[in-house]
DNA sequence: CCGCGTTGCTTGACATACTTATCGCCGGTG
DNA sequence: CACCGGCGATAAGTATGTCAAGCAACGCGG
């Protein structure tokens, strides 16, 4: 039931467009979860363009219509599980989602120092000798791998 | 109650890989253990990388060290808020995090196309093969080490 | 007027994220 | 040796996400 079928009931939007204005969010003077109130704004708007209404979204992410309603008012940060079934049925990208909410956007870095070089055959052997990993990286996945055939044996 | 051998190195990595893991979600269930892990696997090593400690991270990002080790075990699903310290902490952007743990990258409207990696194919194939690792944590390695060849160029 | 079906919303119970306190282990110092 | 301080992992407790059920308001047909 994830996968977007569309073509709900055709009614008519208008219907639902003015009821969503007459309720808009009290907002104003709340300064607390902005973020939130974005967030669950942008996710009603969606929903209210895909004509749905707040059960059918529901039974398309599999989530109840209940706290549906609470995120669409900023009552509740939805966890990424909810998150990305709303995305689904939205058929928005996640990442459209989370920047909406403004939880993506920060920093990047990564220095490099490749260096050209053959291989190995064994896995620790391999990730020693993989000219894209810095020493460090080279220690740091060693030390995930290690931890893995550790308790396999 | 399983396997306890402790580690305490400082420099020395060890532990993970557990395959009891019940997750009883109501409606529908989950095949995210995987990702748990490979989300879990990322972190440490990048925090491994920064060589910081769980407390000093736990520090830097306000989150409890307990729970970041559970996290790094991949015993628990982080928040958003917890997944935006952390990125903060150790110098990533959210998106990298939330790509590891692969809840971005898979919607219906998108073209869902990662690149294959072209080039370096010996660790890869060295990890896809290597017998001492389970399909879980083939995948978990996977990820944390394009993670590193291909964030970080 | 009535019931019937729909909409969005609130309440109370449960599962899960997260914290504070503690444990076992190891390295260093007296 | 005992003691202290750091490490990662665990246990029990608190806060928060999430669900199932029920309510008030609106529209439609009798």
């Amino acid at each position: 039931m994830m996968t977007a079928m569309s073509a709900a009931g055709a009614d008519d939007a208008d219907h639902a467009a003015d009821e969503a204005a007459r309720r808009s969010v009290p907002g104003a003077g709340g300064a607390w979860s902005t973020q939130l109130n974005a967030l669950g704004g942008f996710i009603r708007a969606q929903r209210q363009l895909a004509q749905l209404s707040l059960r059918e979204m529901a039974a398309l992410t599999s989530v109840s219509n209940a706290y549906l309603s609470q995120v669409e008012r900023g009552l509740h940060q939805p966890s990424l599980k909810v998150l990305h079934s709303i995305a689904d049925a939205l058929q928005l990208s996640t990442e459209q989602l989370l920047a909406q909410a403004g939880w993506v956007g920060a920093t990047a870095a990564g220095p490099a120092a490749p260096e050209p070089a053959a291989g190995g055959v064994d896995t620790e052997a391999a990730i020693r000798n993989d000219p894209r990993l810095t020493p460090e990286q080279r220690a740091a996945l060693l030390g995930v791998y290690r931890s893995f055939v550790d308790g396999d044996g």
